[in-house]
DNA sequence: TTTAGCACTCATCCTTTCTGAGTGCTAAAG
DNA sequence: CTTTAGCACTCAGAAAGGATGAGTGCTAAA
């Protein structure tokens, strides 16, 4: 049964104020704040229906009412307007995005900060593990006579490198043939293709120095390790005592020390974002999580390239300003999806204002 | 004044009691707890001879004793016996430290994580920003015909790298040029010394592919910018909630917002360790930071080679347990001057268990 | 110098009372 | 049939009054 005009009105009224204030909406008020020309009786009723149909609660019988997550759902779903961001508000955010060098874990984490600095909630952002990734080259470059950096990039168009010390004299010969050999062992394979037993055969080849051969492709393994598991970042957890629903010590530790579980995370909160692309909205009991049944979330998702995604989002009580969180994380997603698209600038081109 | 044994005995019956169980110290249970042989009202006596001198209080007439802030600090100084680490927590510690790479920023979050972890306070873990570095050398390796790899050295043997794309085509050549150039131009300059009339006149020398100059110099700019800007990691935030001082929400939030202020920390803490090398432990007033007044922070530095220095340190309220705190935060802070200083392990000789 | 005894203090807990916001219901008005 | 005014009722939360008991300081005797 679709709701009356009134009733949505009304139940958008609640919301917002509830949204604002942390505090039951009695009828007297609501008759003032939604802007209708009935007396605090006939909200009365309108109340008790609303009610009755599940989309608002009384915490006591002589309170004011709060949304239910029901109700939460149905302002998300039709009754929430769209948040436009100020011009300072993106102009801050797309500062802080394109500072700095461009690493990849970085760059999240430093995501993660700045929206939960722009929301007053806690925030997080990870990155998908990658599926299976391989070894593009190996490159290696003589430094002195006892040192030499390893470098090496991946299918992803990673790179990654290492400086090595040696007890042993090394010569400019000797490298050449060690990259030979494992560019022609090792690239284009996964970490599981990468066996001792391939490693026996390069080592073999590779005569005297054969040590260096396992030192340089554990390092790759190591690479690879650490691309394919997925890192997840939190920041501004003591945000959570902002916010009167967690006045009480207990309950903030709970969901705070859930928050540094990454793994629980992970795993409770990528899964619903990464379907599409879309901003996702889980209120309460929608969450899978037992320890965020009483919790809302909202999530992004942003494309890092190389068809890899990941995901940034806010937590925060159920009573959360959805239409700016919604706003403010969508738009840095995107940007994040902007610049990891972005290709490196071209040569004698200053960075420009668009 | 020097105190009698027996008042030393008996503040320090106070000062452990009060640290496990946050509850003010009676005389009655003191006469049973200090292994002294005298009544209540001996003790009595005694306390309110301690309390004169300023090494006790009471939080009001009727209730027992806790340390002061002196009270705590004769303890340090005096009474409190060295913490022996139990076999299986200096095992996790080790194990802990040497996992993964052996990338400086992450080794140092880790470990500012782990001691969080094993101590359950915050914990917070910074490097000194280096002094003036220079690059001392660049390679430039041709991926393909539209992409190169710049790979920069600094003089404290820091190696970093970034894949570049490029609309135009790149020779071999070209390349080989240009890598002369930078290291003919820009080595062993400092930061500020890479001033853009530098990079005009080595960008004139390099012909048609300048604008690269520019590109991979900024590129080295940014890696000495991070690296002699200090990074400062906090963790465990959420711990303060366990501690019933802080049952206080208010007093929790300020602490963890002060905790979040990089900066504010870094000022704040990394200049009394950075003096010598010993655990400091600077109890409530003796921090200069108001918002530590009433908080107590241990202190540990370690060396992370080439002479520069790293801190690591917990914050938690006065009533701390500081000798196992100070015990596991030495142990770690010596395993990572360790880690720091140790060598690439020679090739052919695998990881040993000591 | 130590100890027993005792009156006194004061945070904490518990119960009781009070208050007021907000409700649901009824009956009259539109 | 819908809206409104009026009124009795409910109940969380604040405020106020005891009661409790741990712990003290002081005095006087051992």
């Amino acid at each position: 049964m679709e709701l009356s005009e009134r009733k949505k009105k009304i139940l958008r009224a609640v919301v917002e104020s509830y949204i604002q204030t942390a505090e039951p909406v009695g009828s007297k008020a609501l008759a003032q704040l939604a802007g209708l020309k009935v007396s605090s009786a006939t909200i009365r009723n309108e109340l008790a229906d609303l009610t009755e149909l599940g989309y608002l609660e009384q915490p006591h019988t002589s309170a004011g009412r709060i949304p239910s997550p029901q109700g939460y759902r149905l302002y998300v779903n039709e009754l929430m307007e769209e948040q436009r961001l100020s011009l300072e508000e993106t102009k801050q955010i797309n500062d802080a995005l394109h500072l700095k060098m461009r690493e990849l874990d970085k760059v999240i984490d430093q995501a993660g900060r700045m929206v939960s600095q722009l929301t007053n909630y806690p925030a997080f952002s990870l990155t998908e593990g990658a599926r299976r990734l391989t070894i593009k080259r190996f490159d290696l470059i003589l430094v002195d006579s006892a040192s030499f950096i390893a470098v090496v990039m991946t299918d992803s168009s990673v790179v990654k490198n290492k400086l090595f010390r040696l007890p042993a004299e090394l010569s400019e010969p000797q490298l050449q043939l060690l990259t030979t050999l494992l560019n022609t062992a090792f690239v284009g394979k996964t970490l599981d293709q990468l066996t001792p037993e391939l490693m026996h055969v390069a080592e073999h080849a590779a005569g005297s120095s054969y040590g260096l051969i396992s030192l340089v492709v554990s390092f790759a393994m190591e690479v690879l390790d650490e691309l394919e598991s997925s890192a997840v970042y939190t920041a501004g957890a003591s945000h959570i005592l902002d916010h009167p629903e967690y006045q009480d010590v207990g309950k903030a530790q709970k969901l705070m020390s859930y928050l540094s579980e990454d793994k629980a995370l992970a795993q409770a909160l990528a899964l619903p974002a990464l379907q599409d692309d879309s901003t996702k909205i889980l209120i309460g009991p929608e969450n899978v999580a037992d320890e965020l049944k009483d919790t809302s979330v909202v999530l992004a998702s942003y494309d890092i390239g190389d068809g890899m995604k990941g995901v940034i989002g806010v937590v925060g009580p159920t009573r959360m300003d959805y239409a700016k969180v919604a706003a403010k994380l969508s738009y840095v997603a995107d940007g994040l999806s902007k610049l990891f698209g972005q290709p490196e600038l071209p040569p004698g081109m200053p960075e420009k204002e668009e």
